[in-house]
DNA sequence: TTCCGAGGTTGACCTAGGTCAAGGATTTCC
DNA sequence: GGAAATCCTTGACCTAGGTCAACCTCGGAA
C-alpha cells in the first residue's frame, strides 16, 4: 500500500538510513519483528512462499512506503520475505526506540496512529472488495479505485498483469478473459499495462447491478 | 474484531460514558467521524445498505470492543451504521480531544499505536484468508484459528451462521453443504452453532493441500 | 537478423459454488 | 404453550472461473 505520507524531518532524522543493495534481504518470514523500515528509494518486493516452496508476491514497496511497521509496532513476527529488486535505500526504526520515542514525541504518537489508522481503513477497504462476488466487479472496483472520475481516465498498471491478477483473488487467465470482455462492451480500452476507461458511469453502474 | 485490551485507568478516564438504549444508533453511515466507541457492556452491530436497502452485517461488537476508531483517527466518515441491539454502555471518545491528548499522554499513544497495529495485522490475516481459492480452505483456516490446537475441540460460532457465511465470503447454503461434507469426512460434528473438531491434524493437512 | 524466454492470450473442459425454490428447524414474542 | 418469523438445510440447476495446454508477442542477447 502506498501511504502518501511523509516524514517529518524531526522523526526522519530517528531512522537510521542504510543502503540494501538489489537482491539483499530487509528481513526473512518467521524472524521477529524488531524494526520496520521506510524506503526513500529503490524498489523492495514483499512475498512468501507457498507450500511447493514457489514465491508470491504480496506487495511490491516504492519510495515513501513503510514496512513492516504493523508487525513492528504491534511485537510480532514478519509474515514475509523482503528482499531488494534494486539498489535501495531505506531508513531503519527500531520497534523500541519508536515505542519509546512516543512518550517524548508528540508529533511522531501522531503520525503513527494516523499512520496504521489509514493503513486499516485501506485494508478494510480491500476486504471489502475481495468480498465482491465475480472477478469483473473487483476489476470495476480496482479501476474506480485509480481513476480521477471524470469522463475518460487512464490507469496505468505498476506490475505485471499477472501480479494484479493475484492482487484481485485470481489468476492471470482469468484476468485476460475478463478485460477482453470489457473491451468488447465498450467499457474501457487495454494496450499492454494501459487501460483507458472509456466510460466511467456506465462501469460504476456495472459494479452495483452486480453484473 | 475483538481487541481484547483493557483500557488504562487514565485512559479510560478519558472517555465519556453513555448509555444506548437498545435500537438505538451510535453513527450513521457517512457521517464524519468525529469520534469513537469503546463497548463496556452490551452489543452493538455494524451494517451497511446494498443496492435495494438491504441490509448487511459487516461485523458485530461485544464488550471490550473498540468502535469506529480507525475510522475516526485517520479523520475519515463512518463507512457503516451502527446501532445498539441491546441496552449497551460505551466510552465515548472524541477524534481530536485523543489525537491531541497524544501529546500528554504517552501512555495513550502507546496504547492507540498498537491497537492499531495489531487490527492492522488482524486485517491482514483476514486478507490472506479470503484469497484462499475454496470455501471449504477458508471455513478450516477459521476454525483453527480458534481452536487451541490440541486433538480434538470445541468451537462455538458467536453469531448466526448466515453471518460466518458472509464473512467468510461465502452465502449460508455454500457454508452449510461444506460443513456437511466435512462432517461426512469425519473432520468435524456439528450440533447447532456448536462445531467439534474431530481430527485437528487432518483438518490441518487440508488447509495446505488446497483440497 | 534470429533465437530464446517470460509474460500474455486463447481454447476446451470441468467443478466449485451461486441462485432459486421448497421444506425443516429454531427463535422470538405474545 | 403456540403461532409467526427467522434461520437453516437440501435439491436441482447453471454459470463463473479455475486448470491444463497450446500458442502468440515482445524485448533482450548473440
Amino acid at each position: 500500500m502506498p501511504n502518501a505520507m511523509s516524514l517529518s524531518p524531526h522523526l526522519r532524522s530517528q531512522g537510521v538510513p542504510k543502503k540494501i543493495a538489489k537482491g539483499c534481504f530487509l528481513f526473512g518470514s518467521g524472524e521477529k519483528a524488531e524494526g520496520f523500515y521506510y524506503l526513500l528509494a529503490g524498489e523492495v518486493r514483499a512475498f512468501s512462499m507457498d507450500e511447493q516452496g514457489r514465491e508470491v508476491e504480496v506487495v511490491r514497496l516504492k519510495a515513501g512506503d513503510f514496512l513492516g511497521e504493523a508487525v513492528a509496532l504491534a511485537g510480532g513476527v514478519y509474515p514475509v520475505h523482503a528482499q531488494a529488486v534494486r539498489d535501495s535505500r531505506v531508513l531503519y526504526f527500531d520497534r523500541r526506540r519508536v515505542l519509546s520515542g512516543l512518550s517524548r514525541e508528540p508529533e511522531a504518537a501522531r503520525f503513527f496512529v494516523e499512520l496504521l489508522a489509514r493503513k486499516c481503513l485501506v485494508l478494510n477497504q480491500r476486504i471489502e472488495a475481495l468480498g465482491l462476488r465475480t472477478v469483473r466487479q473487483r476489476i470495476v472496483q480496482y479501476l474506480l479505485g485509480r481513476c480521477s472520475g471524470g469522463g475518460a481516465c487512464l490507469v496505468e498498471l505498476s506490475g505485471r498483469k499477472s501480479e494484479l491478477a493475484r492482487r484481485l483473488g485470481t489468476i492471470p487467465e482469468t484476468l485476460s478473459r475478463n478485460l477482453r470482455q470489457m473491451q468488447e462492451d465498450g467499457l474501457i480500452e487495454v494496450r499492454g499495462r494501459r487501460i483507458r476507461i472509456l466510460d466511467c458511469p456506465r462501469l460504476r453502474a456495472a459494479l452495483v447491478r452486480g453484473k
